[in-house]
DNA sequence: CTTTCAACTGGAACCGGTTCCACCTAAGTA
DNA sequence: TACTTAGGTGGAACCGGTTCCAGTTGAAAG
């Protein structure tokens, strides 16, 4: 909590009404130079102990906490991470954010938080201004980015860069993925299992996760010889998913071979689909079954509840940070990729058929 | 969605690998000395046209952007809000926080996110945390101060604060708040008007805001005369909410005279109960109505969607950002204390009787 | 009793900006 | 012609730290 520096007296009512304490006042009263001070607070280089105990008093007496912006200054960083999130309206996309801010403050990092509301030129204006505002390192979540551009700012950039539940196939750029394919076909394989024969996909087709997701979904009818009806696959705008409408899908459950489940390429699409159907007065999941992705905290909450892909998004933005700080900090990461693997939350929204 | 600083060229690969362009570099290209330089970015001062031209010239063609770092130390200014949110598990303050980063970020102001946690301790150690931080001005959202602390640190501070949906009473504190006893009137009022008579206040008491809509149920009554079973009065704390039970509420239900509506202190706790009506098999809104307060999103999703009180959040962010920022650019808000009233949604937990 | 070396410490430059102050120049005024 | 005066500019100090370098000291080694 305590985002460094020492612990302090208990009042907060500090530094005399707002007269800063600086180092020089610290030289003064212990009557030493500042250098021997910055020694001191920094540990680098040699002290006598009686000097040191004779710094320490002064800095308690005054209640002295060191400039973080001039240290910056001169230290060329800035105890600050950029955090570029793809979509903050996407609740599991908030949650990690949350994951992503509270990981770093206890490794006493600041967070700034943008979101690249799903669009390639927002997310290019905040990869400049992360660049122009110094942070010490950029952690990308979800984020969609070309891979031309990300590349070109990584290689000509000196800024620390780790991507989470995203990679740029092929490149150097650290990163932590899940499985999606599996995921995908984690899905198909369990409603095949319970029966189901006729599964629509939707999705906005927008990010490679749900593509990925698409191709899993692909490649689970194909391992069981299945015939895909393209009509099953729905794809629309993530504008119109916002807007909570799906004219296609709609026409879909006219049908009378309609789909007798449904898989939603994330949680969010699930959950306006669960809509859409209880305005059409279609029972779920005695009449359509319906699988989302993501698990966000909604899934749980609703009725009936989401069954879902349950993404360690917490773990992951876990190694994320931890790779990020790792480089930062100088070090070097073991891994270049981590993949983790989804796994497959059974509720109410699905069944046996 | 730029943070300052003039708009650059197309390309992500910057200067010239990592090698920062100064201020001194532009003097030295455009033949002035920094001095000017500094006037031409600030507009703070006396300078030709003809050198102006010369210095914006020799700014594009090293693609300059003034460090922020260096400009904050001299100024005393960080260009940074800090924001503290009662308690990020609750959607309706996740969101309220987004609203202020939003409206930060437009105006140029970075923000720092911190969850208080509903702890008065985390809390005071972040007010002391963003003090060493140098930011330069607070927003409190929802948080719950003790008064004496909170007064000690802003009359002996100069840091600019303004509370969002708190005050504390009888101080001169910049708030902008909701009429709290006027939303728990509302909700009763209602209640009442489509039949019930049996209604249960059901909180954590945790905040002044929870215990101001219980003065407004409690109001609602003695206008027209009621008696209130004081065991129709439930607290229990949040983190019992956050666990998800309410052993009291469920001993309330099991009597032949319960309640036939409940009114939760917030959304939270309604879809709390809503997930633990339904685990006992009593239906919403057939056999008991359920009011919320706060209208988050879940709400309107979520079947039966809640009826709920809304509370423009995203208006009291927008004023109290607007008040702050005032303050902190040197002005004077007209009011120290704006109020707003909530108004009443109706959905689908209720019903007439 | 010198020499050597390590521990300790202070001075000054530096990080990249802002700003006060002094200076110069050319135009306006007495 | 001499005297203001305002516009335009550079120099230097400053913001609050870090760090290199050089100097001092005291103890161990020769």
């Amino acid at each position: 909590m305590d985002w460094g520096g020492e612990k302090t007296g208990s009042t907060l009512d500090m530094g005399k009404r707002g007269v800063k304490i600086t180092i020089n006042d610290i030289a003064k009263l212990a009557n030493v130079s500042k250098s021997t001070i910055s020694r001191v607070i920094n540990n680098s280089g040699p002290v006598s102990e009686e000097t040191k105990r004779a710094v320490v008093d002064a800095m308690n007496t005054l209640d002295y906490h060191p400039n973080e912006i001039a240290r910056s200054l001169s230290l060329k960083r800035t105890h600050t991470i950029g955090v570029i999130v793809q979509d903050i309206r996407n609740p599991y996309y908030a949650n990690a954010s949350w994951y992503a801010e509270r990981y770093f403050r206890d490794f006493n990092y600041n967070s700034i938080i943008c979101n690249a509301d799903n669009d390639p030129t927002v997310e290019e204006s905040f990869l400049r201004a992360m660049k122009f505002r110094n942070v010490d390192g950029i952690l990308l979540v979800g984020v969609q980015e070309e891979a031309g551009r990300l590349l070109s700012f990584n290689t000509s950039n000196d800024i620390p860069l780790v991507m989470v539940d995203r990679e740029i196939s092929g490149s150097e750029i650290f990163s932590v993925v899940l499985d999606n394919v599996y995921g995908g076909q984690l899905v198909v394989d369990y409603l095949f299992s319970s029966g189901h024969r006729r599964i629509a996909f939707v999705t906005s087709g927008f990010t490679q996760a749900e593509r990925d997701r698409l191709e899993g979904y692909i490649a689970a009818h194909r391992n069981r010889n299945m015939q895909i009806d393209p009509s099953f696959i729905i794809t629309q705008s993530e504008e119109m998913w916002h807007r909570g409408e799906c004219p296609e899908l709609m026409k879909l459950l006219r049908r009378k071979d309609r789909p007798t489940a449904l898989f939603a390429s994330n949680d969010y699409k699930a959950l306006q689909m669960l809509k859409l159907l209880r305005r059409s007065s279609i029972d779920v999941p005695e009449e359509v079954s319906i699988v989302g992705y993501d698990d966000i905290e909604s899934s749980s909450i609703i009725y009936p509840s989401l069954t879902t892909v349950h993404q360690p998004i917490d773990k992951m933005i876990d190694q994320g940070a931890r790779m990020l700080l790792d480089i930062v900090r100088g070090g070097q990461p073991e891994d270049r990729k981590v993949i983790m693997r989804p796994w497959l939350v059974e509720r109410e929204s699905t069944s046996h058929i």
